[in-house]
RNA sequence: GCAGCAGGCCGGUCUGUCGCUUACUACUUUAGUAGUCAGAGGAAAGUCCGGACAACACAGAGCACCACACUUCCUAACGGGAAGAUAUUCGCAAGGGUAUUGUAGCGUAACAGAAAAUAACCGCCGCGCUUGUCGAGGUAAGGGUGAAAAGGUGGGGUAAGUGCCCACCGGUACUAUAGGUAACUAUGGUAGCCGUACGCCAUGUGGGUUGCAAGACCAUGUAUAUUUCGGUUCCCUUAGGGGUACAGGGUUGCUCGCCCUGUUGGUAACAGCCGGAAAGGGUAGGUCGCUCAAGGUUGCAGGUGACUGUAACCUUAGAUUAAUGACAGGCACCAGAUUUAUCUGGUACAGGAUCCGGCUUACAGGCUUGCUGUCUCA
RNA sequence: CGGGGUGUAGCGCAGUCCGGUAGCGCACCUGGUUUGGGACCAGGGGGUCCCAGGUUCGAAUCCUGGUACCCCGA
């Protein structure tokens, strides 16, 4: 197998204020403890596959060195397991995500990397069931 | 050695894998790839002060409001700092905390208490009579209340008493000499001048307002749009303009003053013009501001010190949904358990966002200088 | 990043400027009224005044420093 690609570059990342709003007013929820997916499919501006954010409450950690901390940690894990999910993306179509930190405590790297790779999991089904959205999974787990 | 006081400094390090941001170089080509260099703090924090810088405003005067207030100095400036002065308070001590302009005037001091400042409840003292649970007076030495009670002690004097008078002590005001740049100190003299706390007030100094989401440019996009309120007077003049009056606006808290604009039809409607207000529309992308500065390090000189001068050297983050990281292992330090070598767990407070100077608050552990107390030994 | 505000009974608020008694409405408890409940009448309980220092004889109030929450700014 080839190397896959672990780097992250600025294209990957949802930088435009207006793609923010558009994704948490018509953008889809689901849980993937300790972290809160929100993702939306919309037509591609360019080549990347996704562009995500990562984000930490204020309201919950009041110091911004462990936010700081756990964003890193969130980053670390989508960084190097996001080429599980890429080859589901449909052509010219583009995935907008947010993962939000949910727990009141700082968890160590392991915790962290199970959310994310049960939210990249989660990803792939919706992407491989239809283009259309089903409202059948929504998580209880 | 132990305990402590004051000041200064540091605040993990190394290797491997993958990755992020800026700058530079090269190659493809206008966006990537590869390589190299650099990449959070003493508080970056709280946003409590002071500046720089930017936009807007600005003839000037007075009032109000806010802040500060011992002395001399440092500084770009400060409500900061240094060295000192006085009072008070904590500590055995080294030392630490707090306060400090004024005496012209005014106010307040709950409850208790006779009375909270032009003090008679009890008591004391003589006097009067209608001789008693009496009356009108004098008296701040004694009593109890209170956070605070009319300078303290002793003597003289007195009907009894009181700085009423005297001696000593404490304070205040004025004053002389000596010391100090000064606050002030020491010693002496004069004046019986003698409650406390807080506030108002007064005096002096400073303050235009808003802040990098300031502001500039490019792109996108729109609307000389809508509703509502107010004003539109007179004389000279062809007009421009001038005079008087009025109206509106500016002077960013208020007043005076000043400046600017307008004054065409008799009135009303209406139209036009001017001004105010309401609500509404568009953008929310990029570039600059953006880091070389009241800069840093070292040496020398001056100063008790804060700091200043000078010479040489150095360039040290500029992100913008927001970089400086994650994982694995070794070392160092700390704690616990066994026990003298391992195991387990942990490694402070905390993350730039325009930039500086301070203050305040948080902080595992360590280094260092000076000093104080105490114990043992010599 | 920069401005501004608020913490008082279970809940919503006065009192803070100008220091001395913590109060109002709803809710709660007891009794009355009613066949019973609601409403009404009478009485009652309940407070680290966000936290810690300081000033003062005395602090919810004044001063200083923290803390939590909320609002505004292209």
């Amino acid at each position: 197998m080839t190397l896959p690609q672990l780097t992250f570059k600025k294209k990957e990342r949802l930088c435009l204020k207006k793609q923010v709003g558009q994704l948490f007013e018509a953008g889809k929820a689901l849980m993937a403890y300790p972290v809160r997916v929100q993702y939306l499919l919309v037509d591609a501006v360019d080549d990347a596959p996704c562009k995500i954010l990562f984000s930490v409450p204020k309201k919950r950690f009041k110091r911004a060195v462990k936010r700081n901390l756990i964003r890193r940690k969130i980053k670390e894990a989508w960084r190097l397991h996001k080429h599980l999910l890429y080859p589901h993306v449909p052509e010219g179509k583009q995935l907008l995500i947010a993962l939000v930190y949910l727990d009141k405590t700082l968890l160590p790297y392991q915790s962290v990397l199970k959310g994310v790779l049960k939210a990249i999991n989660k990803l792939t089904e919706t992407m491989a069931e239809a283009p259309e959205p089903h409202e059948n999974e929504e998580p209880h787990a």
